[in-house]
DNA sequence: TTTATTTTTTCACATAGGTTAAAGATATTT
DNA sequence: AAATATCTTTAACCTATGTGAAAAAATAAA
């Protein structure tokens, strides 16, 4: 879960890109972004909920990414590169976002050093998570793992269904129930 | 594994860049990094081979990242936020790199708008495909995964010994050791 | 409210992969 | 070439988590 630092969020080549961009709102349980094509936005959550997932065609729905108020979310492989996405973005609640273009980022980006910075910047922190992500994937048992999210992302736990925090973790949600109710014990 | 693409490495920015860096080697078994230190450099390897990995001090040994000839690697949280490193790397071979200080690519950063770009191109290469690994450790099984691996990295694969392997797989050595087994028959 | 729908829990059972320990291979050093 | 150290395989056993199915609880719709 990716949070845009405030400083960012107020500066002044920030403030620029943003008379570009679009509002746009979605209603609950909304598709936002399917699987197969191509992302056009990134996302910046005014309020709402909103999940990217990954999604095989054989039941398997897997959370990768939510994004609650503030945050950054889209489909990354396919917006900056612009490609079919493997990866479909919903609407929890209902959501408006801050929606800018692929294009009108490139243009920030190829127009302003400071936005090519900020663009720098968030992928870096990003990667930073994901990292994370994955030794937690490879060194916690589902116990920790569960704790360390309802830690680290209470309102984000209280606010989504337990079937995508079971899936974002990385095991099914009977497993997630057992631990819930182990750890009451 | 990250691969620095020739067209960026041939720029002007680039090159001039390469100026500024310093060309350092290790020895095979060499810690050039610790757990706890602030990583200084990010490096390309010119040839040899580095691995990025994470030590929990009881006897979890898991290996995050590989970089052979033309490839990337760091300990990306410590190098970009200049704090001290969760991550270890280690030489596997005899390795020279090129090796970029952080302070050298701040300011080269600050004063090249097009390796700003470069930067954000690479982290965002960088969180593609830590994103596709999130994935794969969660949908894939480990005979899976391991298919993977030999399919995308044949040759990394027969340098590196399997329990560096099977670590970067998410599994155990001998977990891997079956599974070579089993699909021999 | 009642009914229908969705979400969460519970339970019995299955299994992939972990654990521990030891034996074989391969390399490295003396 | 012996001795030592390191890496890889094998095997018996174990456990955390998955699977499938159903009940219970919560939420939404009629």
């Amino acid at each position: 879960m990716i949070k845009i630092d405030s400083a960012i969020l107020n500066s002044e080549a920030f403030t620029s890109l943003l008379e570009k961009v679009e509002s746009l709102t979605f209603k609950k349980g909304e598709l936002i972004l399917k699987g197969g094509e191509i992302c056009k936005y990134l996302f910046i959550v005014e309020n709402g909920l909103l999940r990217n997932f990954y999604y095989d065609g054989k039941g398997n729905d897997i959370t990768h990414w939510f994004a609650k108020e503030k945050m950054i979310i889209t489909a990354p492989e396919s917006f900056f590169n612009q490609e079919k996405s493997f990866f479909n973005i919903e609407a929890i609640e209902d959501t408006r976002v801050i929606a800018i273009r692929f294009e009108v980022l490139e243009k920030a980006f190829e127009g302003s050093k400071a936005i090519e910075r900020f663009g720098r910047i968030l992928t870096t922190q990003i990667m930073i998570t994901l990292g994370r992500k994955i030794i937690d994937l490879q060194t916690k048992n589902a116990e920790a793992r569960y704790n360390e999210v309802i830690e680290n992302y209470p309102d984000i736990f209280r606010r989504v269904n337990l079937g995508h925090i079971a899936s974002y973790l990385g095991m099914t949600q009977q497993s997630l129930s057992r631990i819930r109710n182990n750890s009451l014990k």
